[in-house]
DNA sequence: TAACATTTTTACCGTTTGGTCAAATCTCTT
DNA sequence: AAGAGATTTGACCAAACGGTAAAAATGTTA
């Protein structure tokens, strides 16, 4: 099983890529990026990718060897846009500030891009074969570094006491939901297909949940 | 495509049903919800179901007419499993347990049944091609049933204002996570594939971010 | 514009996959 | 024990799929 990581491993020739290249193989990733994220690695096919990038299959395996590559390309180019957010938390700023900037960022990335989500969660559930030696060594580190963080304003009492790491996790869970589960958010609403306007009460729902108190004045006596 | 509701559509002759064929009904729903979950619809072959069901292909096909058609099976099974943790929730009872019941439940869901979870996230994120009708219908009315429940807690001052619709989104992102997401979850953690251990922290997580504060002094205050 | 490199297409191939069929075997009842 | 019905199997098939080879077409550059 190939795996990769977000540091480049090509060692051939360099040649830098032509006008043409550069097109076909965006085309082809924002192809494969919608028929994956629609039907996961199995369900797609390159014919359909192919078609969706409005190109033959052989012309399409002129650009990336097999599906697996294509599938590759794409995580590799998400997992730096997965990062992103997180790596802004601060130990300088106010963690009201910072947790909410964060949950801000993460649930906007959901609603800006839901393929790339969906097709971070179908790896995932399938076992993450691919990006296995991310998620333990960089999104680990990552991870590892901010629960620091996150313990210092814990233990100065500028948080309440909670596990790191979890609490992380329940920001990923919350916010990735909308894009991932977005039917489900859709028909349980009653909204349209297209209508992403729940997102307003979502936004209000997390900042509650996560930087106001949730529970009436019985909170916390069970 | 095929859609399905928690309510059987059987119209065909009620025989009785064999030893055998139960049994063996059991025996290949067990494979393949192990199959189903591992690689999802697609990438789940009716080979590998029916060698871990120790069967023959033509003898699996003998009791399901197809692929799809035990695929179905499965998530109608499913769908009751799903709901129930819900349908517990009492307006009779005491806000905080009631809820941090509910989220006991779901989280020993996650636990118990993480192929179940993950079949149901494999849908879900595929669009829902089989379970949309149940989403709208029975999903929508229990949901709006508990919503009014929550909002009348809310209304008495008994519960935080907020959404009681993205309250239980945001109970079933996080409890489901520990299930879908578990492969993450574990090499974040430096876990080993088959611990579990996270579940502890988990709990203690959900409990400090649902019924108790999250914040310290400052919160609420941005 | 000639020569070369890049890109695209047509035709094709081997394998995998979902599914069928009819014969053979087993199980249960009488 | 025999017959009927239920179960199992081996052989097979058509379609879909991932991928290849080589020629044709196009673009680039001197």
């Amino acid at each position: 099983m190939a795996r990769i990581t977000t540091a480049s491993t090509r060692v051939e020739q360099p040649r830098s890529k032509t006008r043409i290249q550069q097109e076909n193989e965006k085309r082809i990733l924002l192809a494969a990026l919608e028929v994956f994220s629609q039907t996961g690695f199995h369900g797609a096919t390159l014919d359909r990718i192919a078609s969706a990038a409005e190109m033959s299959k052989p012309n399409l395996l002129y650009y990336f060897k097999n599906k697996e590559e294509i599938h590759i390309a794409l995580l590799t180019g998400l997992l730096d846009v997965w990062l992103a957010p997180l790596r802004e938390i601060s130990a300088a700023g106010d963690p009201v500030q910072e947790i909410g900037g964060y949950i801000r960022r993460k649930l906007e990335s959901s609603r800006e891009f839901p393929r790339e989500s969906r097709l971070f969660a179908n790896e995932i559930l399938a076992g993450a074969p691919h990006i296995g030696d991310f998620l333990q060594t960089e999104l680990k580190q990552l991870v590892d570094e901010k629960a620091k963080i996150l313990q210092r304003w814990i233990d100065d009492d500028r948080l309440a006491p909670c596990d790191p790491r979890h609490l992380l996790f329940a920001i990923w869970s919350t916010t990735q939901h909308y894009a991932d589960f977005s039917v489900q958010v859709r028909h349980v609403l009653g909204l349209s297909p297209g209508d992403k306007s729940y997102y307003t009460d979502a936004a209000q729902m997390l900042d509650t949940l996560f930087l106001g108190r949730l529970m009436g004045p019985t909170a916390g006596t069970n």
